[in-house]
RNA sequence: UCCUCAGUAGCUCAAUGGUAGAGCAUCCGGCUGUUAACCGGAGGGUUGCAGGUUCGAGUCCUGCCUGAGGAGCCA
């Protein structure tokens, strides 16, 4: 049985295979408590309604023993999660020796200990929420896209160009006649299949060699990147609200329980409903002044500028219309302020910052080569790309979300090292 | 690359320049309903590394190493 699924075998006898979670000692009762992957079921082990030794088996277990346990199921309001088994066998597979036990106990450990046991932590119940509810994130987006005539065509990880500066890509040597990147973004790409399909998305790891350390950055990372043809800035930003609308409301519906455990203000998640507020990067430059901060217009905004924008709002927000010069070559202007680009970002609240950066891209031939002469980008390298606007170009537009920006969010963690099973930092690689 | 902070028992942390300690974990004992159980006892230390100041350094100084937070940077 798995233990999930408890409240469907009360009264029944079964065997749940796991691991030793904890064990509490009461005289003459035990409670080990056992974890199986799919949540955590409190076992008793009475004394005198048990033979000698498997009594003495309960008793000498050691935490993360993997232990096979049989017993009857019953409701048990004094037992955490309302389901206790009796428990009237046990099976050890193997016995973790106290000589070396395992070293993360429910008591508090830094974060240096506990990232290098990574591979451990994983088991803990926080870590183990996180996880379940980055895999409902996952597959709300591809449900989200898939059930709206999206195709999935995903796009290589090995790239011969950037796609912005090439200071933060990762290098890597290709045999021994070239060198490639590894993917920052799939979007030129996309642009390429979306012109054969109407509307995609890929989905898969983005890498950036960014030399930051903060609670934002990953140099290994999960991105969405849907794309469409014939769309305008309108179209992409409908498709961004009807998207973080669909995930939020996902994991509220299916991982509530997760969320308790994290301890979740799930109402700031249910306020996140149609329409999200819209500002313009103007406007958004001089709320900040506002505020106190000493952004200029023409620059990009800074962490605290992100978090001091998400004060005025509720739910995830967007600006639009950036600086050109701030923003990537492919960029449409817009028609009446060439000045500005028809980009937009999502930023989320409670100081989130930016969880999904698009807009609509340039799709005209010859606006496309000045821009790429502008910021001297080698033309050999894009010429496939050109080729999209000589051969029925449209105008076109779409987004990336970044997965674990996301879930941080969607959790309320003070990180985003804690949203993925392994993660990829500036000084981190292992395990 | 820069700034700030930290490094003491397996873990989390104390210790005025003057005998290195507590809680948890581990081990032993007690408890028939525990909820990170509780109670009693035991073992457990090259104070990150290398120098320096001092009668005396975990504590002050210099350098280095490691980690954390942030800045820059970040479709």
């Amino acid at each position: 049985m798995a233990i999930s699924d408890a409240a469907r075998h009360v009264g029944q006898r079964v065997r749940i295979a796991g691991w030793l979670y904890n064990l509490r000692e009461s005289g003459k009762i035990l409670f080990p408590l056992v974890r199986d992957g799919t949540g955590i079921m409190q076992c008793v082990a009475v004394k005198s309604a048990l033979p000698e030794e498997v009594f003495e088996t309960v008793r000498d277990l050691t935490q993360e023993s993997s232990i096979i346990v049989t017993g009857v199921v019953r409701a048990e309001p004094r037992a955490p999660g309302g389901y206790e088994l009796e428990l009237d066998g046990i099976e050890v597979i193997q016995r973790v020796p106290e000589s070396d036990p395992y070293p993360i106990t429910p008591k508090e450990h830094g974060i240096e200990f506990l990232m290098d046991r990574r591979h451990l932590w994983l088991r803990s119940r926080r870590q183990h929420a996180i996880l379940r509810i980055r895999h409902e994130v996952v597959r709300a987006v591809r449900d989200y896209f898939d059930s709206h005539g999206f195709t999935l065509v995903d796009t290589p990880i090995f790239t011969p160009s950037a796609c912005e500066g090439t200071t933060t890509l990762f290098e890597v040597n290709y045999f021994d006649h070239d060198k490639v990147y590894l993917t920052q973004s799939g979007q030129l790409y996309n642009e390429a299949t979306a012109m054969a399909f109407g509307k995609v998305y890929c989905f898969g790891p983005t890498f950036r060699a960014e030399r930051s350390k903060t609670r934002r950055h990953l140099t290994e990372f999960w991105m969405v990147e849907p794309e469409m043809a014939y769309a305008t800035l309108d179209d992409v930003k409908q498709v961004a609200e009807e998207l973080v609308c669909y995930v939020v409301a996902r994991v509220l519906e299916n991982r509530r329980a997760e969320l308790a455990v994290l301890e979740r203000d799930v109402s700031k998640l249910e306020n996140v409903k149609p329409p999200f507020p819209q500002i313009s990067y103007d406007e958004a430059v001089r709320r900040l002044q506002a505020k106190g901060s000493s952004i200029q217009w023409g620059t990009d905004f800074g962490g605290t500028d992100e978090t001091l924008l998400s004060e005025d709002f509720d739910r995830p927000f967007m600006v639009d219309r950036f600086p050109a010069a701030v923003k990537a070559f492919y960029m449409q202007p817009d028609p009446e302020r060439p000045e500005v680009v028809l980009g937009v970002d999502v930023l989320a609240p409670e100081g989130y910052g930016e969880i999904i950066g698009g807009g609509q891209r340039i799709d005209d031939l010859e606006l496309l080569l000045r821009r790429i002469e502008e910021h001297k980008l080698p033309r050999e390298a894009f010429e496939w790309y050109i080729d999209l606007r000589k051969y029925g170009t449209v105008p076109h537009g779409g987004f990336g979300m970044g997965i674990e920006r996301c879930v941080a969010w969607i959790c309320g963690l003070d990180h985003v090292r804690e949203t993925i099973a392994f993660p990829r930092m500036l000084y981190r690689t292992r395990p």
